[in-house]
DNA sequence: TTTTCTTCCGAACGATCGTCCGATCACCCC
DNA sequence: GGGGTGATCGGACGATCGTTCGGAAGAAAA
């Protein structure tokens, strides 16, 4: 058992480092090679702990994401009222996102690297989180039709998972801070929407076209 | 050829073609062959328009980039009041988003694929955009300090730019209702950011540590 | 000791990539 | 006609890619 113990430390190693190479070069980008130097372990060594690129990808991205959508309905399943569900919510992704930038970077950002089963497999984990959030808004909110709940999810994990592209631990709030606006400024959004003290038609200039020339 | 098509014409059509190459497969993914083929020119017929592949893609988000820009400073000009203004730009960002989402998407999504000289151009222009809605911001809210602001900035462009992981045509709302509907989110949410009716310290669950063992 | 199994590696394979070179064609001015 | 110029192309080059294969080291099992 002690070989077990050895396989599955080393195997977590490679997907952290494999992690950190796609966060930092990009999926495509990184070459098996990169990975190699940085775990030091030889290129053909590597295919021991995976049949393909892809696999690797998906191990990434399949083992960082159930562990965030078990820690998240764990932690759902202790609060009771909505709100505090929500605020718990962002919180928890927020502060796994901060403390597993690597793997959250790549399962935001290289998720249509995956195709066939493996795309699907991870969607389905995607779809599962998301149901999470989009049942809390219907509990906060159980008048607004399920068009508006699923459009207020998508922005608010926009919100969330924009991060990847401007956070920088040191420069930027801490995850507790992020979690403590972000969820304000989304609650206070969403529980007064057409409540009844709406803005007169908001002015529309013309945006309409495209830049390129469609002939 | 039949029909004389100028440089500048050809030239567009060539970006527009690549970039929904790129946006359809990713840039790396991309093969300038790909792009050959779509475009039924030569693959070194190509090269007569750009000098390597990167200056391809940035073409492309210089282009739109410099588009969506000036229409939103002109736009931003013709209206006065701050939170107008807001709800002017949130519309025409998903306007020109949804009717350009290939080379938005690119944009977007392909933000670290150029190095030197041509990010640093790219990113430029992105300051400068990013700028314009901060502005705002600030006018909307002068009491409070520019790390909200900023913070409230890229929770915004987060929700907006998110929509190119699941806007469909057809499927979902036109970018008419989204602009209204995110819109009306955001400022709801911003305006009464801090005003006394603040609700009591929300619960805060262990999310600390990282799922991959460390060592 | 011999065999087996896990773990790892050097070296190579075929495929694909971005880019370049020399030639060609159509067209315009002299 | 001759020569220049803009536009385009076939074909190749070197580099890099993911993946594979045969085997070796070492411990465990026989």
């Amino acid at each position: 058992m002690r070989e077990r113990e050895g396989y599955d430390e080393k195997l977590s190693r490679i997907l952290r480092i494999a992690a950190e190479t796609f966060a930092e070069r990009g999926y495509h980008q990184a070459s098996i090679r990169d990975i190699a130097a940085a775990t030091e372990i030889s290129l053909s060594g590597l295919y021991y702990y995976f049949r393909s690129k892809e696999e690797l990808l998906f191990l990434i991205q399949d083992h960082v994401f159930g562990e965030i959508l078990d820690r998240a309905s764990r932690a759902l399943s202790e609060v009771e009222s909505p709100e505090d569900q929500l605020r718990t919510f962002v919180h928890i992704h927020l502060s796994f996102f901060v403390d597993n930038m690597a793997e959250m970077r790549v399962l935001s950002h290289e998720a249509r690297a995956l195709s066939g089963d493996f795309r699907e497999r991870v969607g389905n984990t995607k779809r599962e989180y998301t149901a999470l959030v989009q049942d809390i808004l219907a509990r906060l909110r159980p008048d607004r039709p399920e068009g508006d709940l699923r459009l207020a999810t998508f922005s608010l994990f926009g919100m969330l998972n924009w991060i990847y592209t401007w956070y920088k631990p040191g420069r930027d709030p801490s995850a507790e801070t992020l979690a403590r606006e972000m969820s304000g400024l989304f609650l206070r959004g969403f529980l007064s929407a057409g409540l009844g003290d709406e803005e007169p038609a908001p002015p529309v200039a013309d945006a309409s076209g495209s830049f390129w020339p469609r002939s």
